[in-house]
RNA sequence: UCCUCCUUAGCUCAGUUGGUUAGAGCAUCUGACUGUUAAUCAGAGGGUCGUUGGUUCAAGUCCAACAGGGGGAGCCA
């Protein structure tokens, strides 16, 4: 009876296909629930549980099997499956699992379920985004997200940074950064009007006009300011009409915020950051890159010689971790570009001259991938091209600012060291026209105990797009928000 | 928002200087086979050619507008 009742209960015990392909045992009983991928040759289940890229072959016994059962077993079908691992007896895999039971969670329908066992242009899966984490491709372009997920907060937690929550709803446009999204409740059809005719926020949910943030940044540097060291980790929104590869209205930005730190251990942390977590994820994701650097190079296959590129995509992750990122400033930037031959032979569509212009994509791309082939650091911009808070310099023309730019991404963080003196502070306000009242809790923090500080923000759907090789942004989010475009 | 290209079967794509009944591979269905690896073999079904309007005896094919998508640019992360 108590043999009886553990065989019972082991049957019971749901294994992740990951665990069995992971382990040489064989010749032990389980339970795997997932989904079907393939069925083959009336025999072959191809299981997919989404733990691991990899299928679990389901052999099942056919001859002794309800034909009503097996009509069900179809592509996209749930299914629980409980029999015996055994050493595969076919080739392509170690271990299979022999059914002794079969159960139907959820049926699928073959004519009506959109994914085949084929390939599919990453448009089309774009456009059924709510089935696409079925695929190889997207199973693995999300998992290696969550970990690079974890290994963000896993490396600033390691190092004592405080993981902020900055607001999402906020009443000040921050930066002065593009147009945001309104936040209100009034009636869109007959708003409370002032008696001057403009719509009166004061009758609106937060009594004033609201917006979704664009950046955690300001508050960020108020946390920095008490606990040293900070980071965010959140949603924010641009309502820019972009219609590219590398821009969404909704993305995820990570904003570390650090007192005492000056430009250059601002772009020492940014480094580190960067390479930890592609370390991480090729330490602890190595089967899903693998999956992608194949994806990735037959891509590339289809591309004209000269547009491939040199390295796989494991090498290039390997390649950003054992060199250092070039660090240069802008003014020698513009010497490079202005001496460089596509210039000089008027390739550029917007030619190099004068200083004080702000360098435009195709001379990031010549920096990063023509002249240092690898990931770039501009420092030290003109102060007129970059936002108010960054740190004034001594000559009175350039601020403390630094760009990362990595290679097929452009620019993938965008930081600075703060104007920590007050009246400086302010004086750079009042020539850009940012209202200085309303921002008055930030210039406390110059008021009482100011220091030295820094910080930066990087685009994290930026880091994935350049860890997974994916080409366009709208693949390595869940569910993008662009324009025009809010499905699911 | 600007430039440019694309939109034909469930998916990926052919479709001649405009001319009868618009094709292929995969998928699906039916049958065969049964240690397969995106199984294989035989057969079948499946299309308002993105939408609207125009030119023409005749439009998948030419023109215009609109919608959606790709690539590039701007803005940026």
């Amino acid at each position: 009876m108590q043999l009886i009742f553990k065989f019972i209960k082991d049957m019971s015990q749901r294994v992740k296909i990951k665990q069995i392909l992971l382990s040489d045992k064989a010749n032990y009983e389980v339970t795997v629930k997932g989904w079907v991928r393939t069925f083959r040759n009336n025999q072959f289940i191809a299981l997919n549980d989404g733990s691991t890229n990899s299928n679990l072959q389901v052999v099942v016994d056919f001859e002794n099997t309800d034909p009503l059962l097996l009509k069900r077993i179809t592509t996209g079908a749930a299914i629980g499956v409980t029999g015996e691992v055994i050493p595969s007896l076919g080739k392509g895999q170690k271990v299979e699992i022999k059914a002794k039971h079969m159960e139907i969670y959820g049926d699928s329908d073959p004519e009506a379920y959109p994914l085949q066992p084929k390939k599919h242009s990453l448009e089309f899966l774009r456009e059924i985004a709510h089935l696409r984490f079925r695929t190889n491709t997207f199973g693995a372009v999300f998992r290696v997200r969550h970990a690079l997920a974890f290994a963000v907060h896993k490396f600033f937690n390691d190092k004592g940074f405080v993981y902020l929550h900055t607001p999402i709803i906020t009443a000040s446009d921050a930066e002065g950064a593009g147009e945001m999204f309104r936040v209100t409740t009034l009636d869109m059809k007959k708003p409370p009007l002032t008696p001057e005719g403009e719509i009166d926020y004061k009758e609106d949910f937060f009594g004033r006009s609201t917006n979704l943030t664009v950046s955690g940044q300001l508050e960020g540097e108020l946390g920095a300011m008490a606990f040293g060291e900070i980071y965010t980790f959140g949603p924010t929104f641009r309502a820019e009409n972009s219609n590219t590869a590398r821009h969404l209205a909704e993305f995820w930005m990570i904003e570390p915020e650090m007192a005492f730190y000056d430009l250059k251990d601002n772009m020492d942390l940014a480094e580190e950051f960067i390479q930890y977590v592609i370390r991480y994820v090729l330490e602890n994701n190595r089967e899903d890159l693998e999956f992608l650097a194949q994806r990735l190079a037959e891509e590339e296959k289809q591309k004209p010689q000269a547009e491939r590129s040199e390295l796989g995509l494991i090498e290039k992750l390997e390649f950003v971790l054992n060199n250092q990122f070039e660090r240069i400033s802008y003014t020698e930037a513009i010497e490079i570009l202005k001496n460089s031959k596509p210039n000089k032979n008027k390739k550029f569509q917007y030619p190099v001259e004068d200083w004080g212009t702000d360098l435009q994509s195709e001379h990031e791309r010549y920096l990063v991938e023509k002249h240092f082939k690898k990931p770039v650091i501009l420092t030290d911009y003109p102060a007129a091209i970059k936002s108010f808070y960054m740190k004034q310099n001594e000559d009175g023309k350039t601020v403390r600012a630094m760009d990362i730019l990595f290679p097929g991404i452009g620019e993938i963080v965008g930081g600075s060291q703060r104007e920590e003196n007050y009246d400086k502070l302010v004086g750079r306000m009042k020539e850009l026209h940012i209202p200085v009242e309303e921002l008055y809790w930030y210039l406390d923090t110059r008021r009482f105990g100011t220091c030295p500080h820094a910080g930066f923000g990087l685009g994290f759907e930026r880091l994935v797009l350049f860890v997974t090789g994916m080409t366009n942004i709208r693949d390595v989010i869940p569910f993008p928000r662009t324009p025009k475009n809010a499905e699911f």
